[in-house]
DNA sequence: CATGAATGAGGATTCATTCAT
DNA sequence: TATGAATGAATCCTCATTCAT
């Protein structure tokens, strides 16, 4: 359990203390694996003995809640639909899908790495993040979408599914990237026009 | 060590077995993950003993290559884009995508759950997968996606790049099928419609 | 936890190892007291690995119920107030508290020692323990009191109470000896008598 | 360490906080027993930091010590046996009986049932139990009981080993009280009475 | 003196693997 | 080959103790 915050530097230390834990945690655990790390391995990383950590997290597990819970408020900093509406699509389209990448690519790279190898086979850790993280994400997404489609600016699709299309796409060349695609890390500064344009228009040619 | 075939009938019996022991696993794995699982509830599960895995395989680890192979198998047997050239494009996209996920729902989800999430953070699995299942995917892919291109059916977009965000497309929804989403799970007969609609027109209405 | 029992034999090997352990945590239990004790010490003086104890008993706990149950069944499988109806008071009497003191000091000198110590502060293993065994006894020697009573040939006291009074001289000297009293430990074989002595016609002189 | 006493002001202070540690101490490992009470449950009992218990105490087993020896110096300070020689015999007997309970009840009972708990496997203590507490108090019985019995106020039995069984007498019943009996806890009044004619007269019946 | 965060040795427990039957 | 009891290395977590503030 993490001390009670009795005055403002002392959960100013704590918090920087946490964070040191958490940033070790995360790189350790995207490197070995969340079961393959111990205690030990993350008090090294984090230069601390094993017993501090216990003074922050309750457990190992917690540990893991702890980088979801960062990476989950960190998200919801960021207004990521805020600039959307202003431009044309396209242009929009591109540039939030270029934001989110970067994004992504900066910050949690390493902690969704984790976090999705656990959430795959963890029921509870899964339910957790699909409803703090996934559900909030896609209701956003499905009203922008309604707004559009109702402007007539995209297609009458069904919009939940095409949330869950687009959406994927994303995820998954996310996880191509994490497995090691050499393709898509040299080009993933192209990446957001081309999804932009495959997203709005299809890979089909103009004369069939 | 899985014993040696000395007659066919043996050997029968051992593939038979091995079978036995990979569904098990498969099964039990994807339910609490490889790390929580225990021989024993592997072994449990098989209705046979614990020792008796030892038998089939090297360790524990063997048992996800093991799972690995089988899916890797299975997905050669098939011939993906065998009936694809036949049809019209888009066609033949739509079947194309309802078959794969269609072989995907069936033999190799939860298998493909387990791996993934061992994928992830496990360096020598994820080149393996990548270099037996992701490498050989993409290669015939991008030979096709060329054809079309060279035929104008398609854009002249950067074909590999295009390949991954395709791809990622199927396996993004996958995902966040797996996580749980019940829109996907619902409507997951209209997914292939949808998905060859996106990838081939995109989502932008005809009259901007 | 303990394998089930499939065949009798198998069930013979069981209890056989159970025995052993039970027999090894008592002997280090009495020397080192339950808590400085570790399983390793367990099975080091049992002769087996760590983990065997495992097989065998849930966990450290499990050891010191089976101490008890073991106590227990010890207990009632010899029935202590069976003879003393024959001779008269003040025979039986003296055979009894022989017979019991013997007892104890034979088999249960350890375990009770063991046992004593953690019921005197852990209410779960206290109230189990005055359930399963100062209860019963209890019940049974009120009984004895009262029909002696009825017949004339012990004052009108207050059963219960006197009950308490006895009991408690038997487990004082007990005690006293467990702590280390030479005195006690010299003239054990004397103690019967006297106990019996002052048990029925107290300390004070015969001419008052 | 307990700091040096500077001057008298200083020493009643330090006093003061090695009581009220050691009043924590005995309360909280009387609830939990001394193994399973940590130094943070004894300073929150006392409402003090961890650290500041080792400003007064070297460490645990000290506490322990101090619990003895504070109740080995109360015993001391109310000399028992002072006022045994006026009255006559029964009466003096019953007073001092009952002086005894109370204030065993009073004082040291939470103190003495976590002793207890520890002399029992813990030789250390035992022994250093027994020679400041245990002992002395026998010595001091006896030569009362020896001079009674040169009176021929009690029949010439074995002095020490009837010393023994008196004293066992009482702390049975003392731990037997422990060990929840309600029987006791209601009728703890009704004691002395029937423990002072059960060890003068016994309960043989009159008529035998 | 008081505090309480940091420490790290210690111990209960788990579980992959072995091997005698 | 099948079994499952035995093994003991590995690891999470606790907690007595220290010490800088």
């Amino acid at each position: 359990m993490s001390p009670k915050p009795n005055d403002p530097v002392q959960e100013q230390l704590i918090q920087a203390r946490r964070t040191q834990i958490l940033d070790a945690a995360t790189a350790v655990f995207a490197d070995k694996g969340f079961h393959r790390t111990t205690i030990k391995d993350v008090a090294k990383e984090a230069g601390i003995a094993d017993g501090t950590i216990y003074n922050y997290f309750e457990n190992k597990t917690a540990l893991l809640l702890g980088i979801l819970n960062r990476l989950n408020e960190s998200e919801q900093r960021e207004e990521h639909f805020a600039q959307v509406a202003d431009a044309d699509m396209r242009t929009s389209t591109r540039n939030y899908i270029r934001q989110r990448l970067e994004v992504m690519t900066q910050n949690g790279f390493q902690a969704f790495q984790v976090l999705l190898s656990e959430i795959l086979v963890n029921k509870e850790l899964r339910d957790l993040y699909y409803q703090q993280v996934i559900e909030p994400t896609f209701m956003l997404a499905e009203k922008y979408y309604q707004r559009w489609a109702d402007e007539g600016l995209i297609k009458p699709l069904d919009i939940p599914l095409t949330t869950r299309a687009i959406s994927g796409m994303f995820l998954g060349v996310l996880i191509l990237r994490m497995m090691g695609d050499s393709e898509l890390e040299q080009k993933w500064d192209d990446l957001p026009d081309l999804l932009a344009e495959i997203m709005l228009t299809g890979i089909e040619g103009d004369q069939p």
